[in-house]
DNA sequence: GGCAATTAAATTGCACGCAATATATCTGCA
DNA sequence: TGCAGATATATTGCGTGCAATTTAATTGCC
């Protein structure tokens, strides 16, 4: 152990932190769904928005944001994307008119029949057998609720 | 199983992806860095390039972005700005003029100290247990080896 | 009812990330 | 030697992420 080394053997050390490969991972799926995602003319944030939208819509920004935890300044102008790709429509919410309900046109409805073999055309070049993905997707679940709740 | 669900249950409920908690647990955690960065001047990403600097010095733009995963793009803006901070300097590389070396200075080499107890504090927030950080790197950095070998 | 505090989105400014492209340098081979 | 292809970095353009601030609407409390 070097004189320099006081905080242990080398915390800092690349190859030690638990951040790094999130982050790495994190990008890297990124670039792995472009391709897949460029003929549905959608990124990879913009995928999530309409994954949740096909699950409940309409959705509130907000409501959006708790889902995704992502806030206003990034939704606001995805969501405006979106919306001049025809996909999905924004009108106050009549009930209070501070909200923003986020809803599905006939053609953002109907592209998830596009997007339906996606999960799996990507997940099978990974070569990961199916209850190690799950695990793997509890236990970054778990940490997500840790740090989330951890949050200010 | 609904008429609309031919692809299975639904593959394209968010909870049922693996790429989501990533992008997810990525986000937060940059987020819960930045107020512990903040003091050193430092980004996440910053952050992340000092790392390697702190193992090994001087390094070229490809050798960091080899490491970290990241392309010209995003490192050499970045590295600039770690240059107008006064914590690397960025040379032609003599022996092949191509490259760009980018090494400490005396302040960025002091800064590791300020560095030192970062891990610490941020992953004792989290109250996950020593064996479990270690099995969430070791899975998620194979995951990332997996995905860069799957890449072109 | 009325006003302060709260809440929801939008806006602004900055730093990534990355595809696509441009520029400079090097390597290999005829 | 000379030149085509490969390689390393830089640049451009666009879409995030997010802190900080602004604007508008609602709630709570008197």
């Amino acid at each position: 152990m070097g004189a320099d080394e006081q905080g242990g053997d080398d915390d800092l050390a690349l190859d030690r932190q638990v951040c790094f490969p999130l982050y790495a991972a994190s990008n890297l799926i990124t670039r792995l769904y472009r391709p897949a995602l460029a003929p549905l003319g959608l990124t990879y944030p913009q995928y999530l928005v309409m994954l949740v939208l096909w699950e409940s819509s309409p959705e509130s920004v907000g409501g959006l944001g708790e889902r995704l935890h992502l806030d206003s300044g990034t939704l606001t102008p995805l969501v405006k994307r979106l919306e001049a790709a025809g996909l999905v429509t924004r009108r106050r919410d009549a009930a209070d008119e501070r909200r923003v309900l986020v809803d599905l046109t006939g053609a953002g409805r109907a592209l998830k029949a596009k997007a339906r073999n996606i999960p799996k055309t990507l997940g099978a070049g990974l070569h990961l057998d199916a209850s190690e993905v799950e695990e793997l997707r509890e236990t970054v679940t778990r940490l997500v609720g840790l740090i989330a709740a951890a949050e200010p």
